[in-house]
DNA sequence: AAGATGGTATATGTATGCATATGGTGCATT
DNA sequence: AATGCACCATATGCATACATATACCATCTT
């Protein structure tokens, strides 16, 4: 990773470069390789990933559009910063519909999909009593996917993925706290008792008290005086 | 609008070209002028714009991003056209995700935000009395816009719209009807009512029903067998 | 010395040209 | 006559080159 040989974009030769590149970026706004604010100079990203700036323009393009972009000084483009209220109104958003998404799944779930949650929660019990933050992370990803998937509702998925991702910078360092881990767990296992008993209107209220929470602890990382809207 | 003139996209020094080219397509696609399945040739759209391809394919990426546009064959992209499942799950989507604006609004508004969608529902009452589908249309997509802004949300509101703007090729001719006209009037005056009695949950219920109402109308008109999901 | 103004550097905006993939068409073969 | 293969046409994918706008900096003036 500290040399500068070209950065991966996936296999070589599947789909276009504009697309590999939008993906590639993604990545690394999710994983924390790019920050909010953090410039997207055409020509750096192009020389970086051994392309013409045409396709870097493109995927630019697209992340922006995807609300992961903004236009700077120069009508240079940077990753997206969200101001505190801003956040607050994604975080808002992403509690509503997160909750639909459980209401909806809840009364759609086939009894497959039910033991695939019941399992990723089962995991994350584990990861959360070991403290592991890092798995834990992972799992909670993957229970939310779940949860998405199951409303069978493709467009709403696309929404919800969308804000998703543009929380992610902000909710990274979440799980170092251990205690967040233990009280996010509990959540999740109340989504699923909801889930389970095949309650739709017990499920969204779950839901909307996870995302809540979750919501919470997040501006009070970033912001010690805690507002609490 | 019959001759060979290039088409106006707007004020000739506001913007980048590509900006202007993309508000451009999304209005044709809005008011009809390109439907569903139609081709976004680049060549074609940049002699009809009198551009070179570069900024259409930066508009048209874009178009896909907002799914808006599709890829066709030959790589190209073309209007999204939305089977019926897939529209089922855009306007159930928007059912809920209006349905929360509701409730938001109705705890949020201000008391001039409170007169002007009772002055837009009031404007509405006329057209619908008139049987003046075109006005109405006008005033419906303001009504929709006052709930959205009243959430005080900017998240909510952009996916909102985005969700509206892949509907609106489809919900083009609903007013057509004069029937639905009335329906859907007396629809607002419901949603108006919990919104003035500030009673959220009222406005919440009110909304779905009156997206829900709209969305088996809209499908009735494209299949004459009426799935009712 | 401070502020304003003009120049310059740098990054984006647009156009054009070439490479490539894909789908269609026509011919040949079975 | 139907099917398969090869060729070709066309539109997209990418790269390069030129145009332009903006911010920064230096210099000049007050």
């Amino acid at each position: 990773m500290a040399d500068d040989s070209l950065l991966d974009i996936g296999p070589t030769s599947v789909g276009p470069t504009a697309d590999r590149l939008y993906a590639a970026i993604v990545d690394q706004i999710i994983d924390g390789g790019l920050r909010p604010g953090d410039a997207l100079n055409e020509v750096a990203l192009a020389e970086r990933f051994g392309v013409s700036r045409t396709p870097v323009r493109e995927a630019v393009q697209r992340l922006a559009m995807a609300g992961l972009a903004e236009r700077g000084a120069r009508r240079s483009f940077r990753v997206r910063r969200l101001p505190p209220a801003e956040l607050g109104d994604l975080l808002e958003a992403l509690c509503e519909i997160e909750a639909v998404c459980a209401r909806l799944g809840a009364a759609r779930m086939s009894e497959v999909e039910r033991q695939e949650l019941e399992a990723c929660v089962r995991e994350g019990a584990e990861a959360a009593a070991a403290g592991d933050g890092e798995a834990y992370a992972r799992l909670n990803a993957r229970f939310h996917q779940l949860v998405f998937d199951s409303a069978r509702n493709d467009h709403l998925k696309e929404v919800a993925g969308q804000l998703r991702v543009r929380a992610a910078p902000y909710r990274e360092a979440q799980f170092r706290q251990t205690d967040r881990l233990a009280s996010s767990q509990a959540e999740h296992e109340g989504i699923l008792a909801a889930v389970l008993a095949k309650d739709p209107d017990a499920a969204q209220a779950a839901m909307m008290l996870h995302v809540a929470s979750s919501s919470l602890n997040i501006r009070r990382m970033l912001d010690p005086s805690a507002p609490k809207r």
